[in-house]
DNA sequence: AACTAACCGAGACGGTACGTCTCGTCTTCGC
DNA sequence: GCGAAGACGAGACGTACCGTCTCGGTTAGTT
């Protein structure tokens, strides 16, 4: 039958992440093999290899498994807080945890890697534009965005801001000024026109 | 002296530069090996770890000089056509040839190696910003964009798009189409007011 | 526990000793490269790394395990035809097998090699001092040779020989002849004087 | 003409040759390399293998340069104080200056290098053996060693131990009292017998 | 005195093997 | 039957020398 002999074990699961975790905070990304991984999670090189098949898929898993608290999405009726907050509530996670340091070598990785790739799109990158293209569209759904906006346009331009805030700046995430000026820039050209003109 | 002895060969370099451009073109990443650059370039190792000291700055270099052809700066004294017609040539060189693959390669290699990022942002990311930045300033000069305009946020705007789209779109550059919606949305909000009004 | 993992493949074992003894056999000594033993023996470079630490040792190892049809002590009661049957025997091995040059490029590289060369006089030339140390005091026991003969002296002399051929002489073994004469020499000052003189 | 051009350095000849000698003595073989001695003598790696071909030749020559000092051949009269002494002083060199460690050198080397090989036997062994057969040929002339006596056979085994005690004992030269004791052994079985029996 | 051929130092070159490292797989035993 | 331990085949790493090939600069005769 199936459920026979030992089940797989949970503890060894959350070893593996944990270290993984831990080494991509603490160690260069040369020193993150698989072989010290295992050592340090004291684990059997293939118990990573079966439930993982490699390293990439692993850090995948470890690091979205270390952004588990997601990001609240605020309402509070206004677009320009709502937007304001939510993207400085993205940069603060960045900036005070590592997840910037995992978020950047996940996407490199994914260059290399098409799997890698396809998985960080459906698992992280195309949820956090559902979670925005809703709040945009509930600013438009109130006439406080002009309803003619194209709204992946604008995701592009806010994502991007931060990917390359990230990647090629010098991994500083954004401040909350930032964030707050560059709301404002991008709002002037959102907003609806007054219809008493 | 430091012109003693048999001088640096630049068939040999030549060799080796077009041989690493052509396995990032052709090959996955894992196949770009110095082992078979050195091969395919007929040349010793010892010649690429010389001078380059590694893939990842031998890479940067191949990528710079099939970059070689620079995109031209236009002046035509409308903001909104410079602007178009520049990013248009950018995203074009992108997509007509391989830069691309070159570019996200380099970027993500950059990530785990603190050098090769330095020498990417000045001899890459700096001068292509120095550029940009110059066309705008000429937008402000003949008073077509706004006097306090922020141009390092509206530059972190423009390039991130690029970098967005190439690193998590699927290296699927901007179309002609895309651009143009593109600079017309920032160009709402960076015009300068009316003074009739 | 020591037991633990997967034990040492016995088969990949010989499978090295049986590749680099055909090479030692059939190539000359400068292609005798890890790498190609290795290649040969379908082994991976880092097994023989870590069993033998090196060519020297490897090449030992071949050898001692080429060697292990041992030389048969003869017991006939005569001094004279026990040593001559022994150093025929001896020299025919080397003759007839391709031990000679075996032995020949062990010696050599023992050289330049404190450790491989501790290993051979202790795994090789002692043990053949014991045995024929062992005739000799037979023939001393049985009054056959003078009972204050320095046996260490007159092995000195007979292996001296073999090794001397065998390096100086163009690698070419003692004939059966030539053993002959030489014992008989040797003898004329070794054996005990006649009691009824 | 031949002697147009400028001439070969003496000084550059010398300088290779001493530290060749230097390195042998000092260094293990390993670090004996044709770039280490050109780098210690301030001199092209071209001018070795310009004048000397290798490694090999070059130390085989640096060899003989050092054993210039050529053993004397006493003749007093008597075989064994003359056969005695010739030894005694042949091992002293051995013991006195480093040539022990070039011999053994030159000797290992040449299992691997027909040509040195031959060099050697020519240039250095059949010197030493004609030299020892001019010795025992007065010894046979002077009617003190038997006239049936196998020059070839007795030279093997002087010569032998020799070899097999720098190359097999740990480089340990014959000592005096050693000496002895093997002339006179050797002699008992050389010597003609008495007429006058 | 100028020319010129050969030699010299320096050092870059195409190669090859080194000994190490990590990969992902395989094989054993203990739980 | 899962998992740790660890040996295995494979192959790239970066280094060390090999023996060859230019260079610029001597250092003699020869003209």
């Amino acid at each position: 039958m199936s459920t026979r002999g030992r089940p797989r074990s949970a503890e060894s699961q959350a070893r593996i992440l944990a270290a993984t975790v831990h080494l991509v905070e603490t160690q260069p990304w040369s020193a993150l093999t698989v072989e010290v991984i295992a050592a340090k999670a004291k684990v059997g090189k293939q118990t990573i290899y079966k439930w993982w098949g490699g390293r990439a898929a692993l850090v995948m898993d470890a690091f979205l498994s270390s952004m588990s608290a997601r990001v609240q999405v605020p309402d509070s009726g206004h677009i320009e807080r709502d937007l304001s907050m939510y993207l400085k509530r993205s940069s603060r996670v960045l900036r005070e945890t590592n997840a910037g340091r995992l978020l950047a070598v996940v996407m490199a990785e994914s260059q290399f890697d098409e799997e890698l790739a396809a998985a960080f799109r459906e698992r992280f990158v195309a949820r956090r534009r559902d979670t925005l293209r809703k709040l945009l569209e509930r600013g438009v759904e109130r006439g406080q965005l002009r309803p003619d906006l194209d709204l992946e346009l604008v995701m592009d331009l806010l994502f991007g801001v931060f990917w390359y805030r990230l990647l090629v700046g010098q991994r500083v995430p954004l401040s909350d000024a930032f964030v707050e000026k560059m709301v404002k820039l991008m709002l002037r050209s959102m907003v609806a026109p007054r219809k008493d003109r």
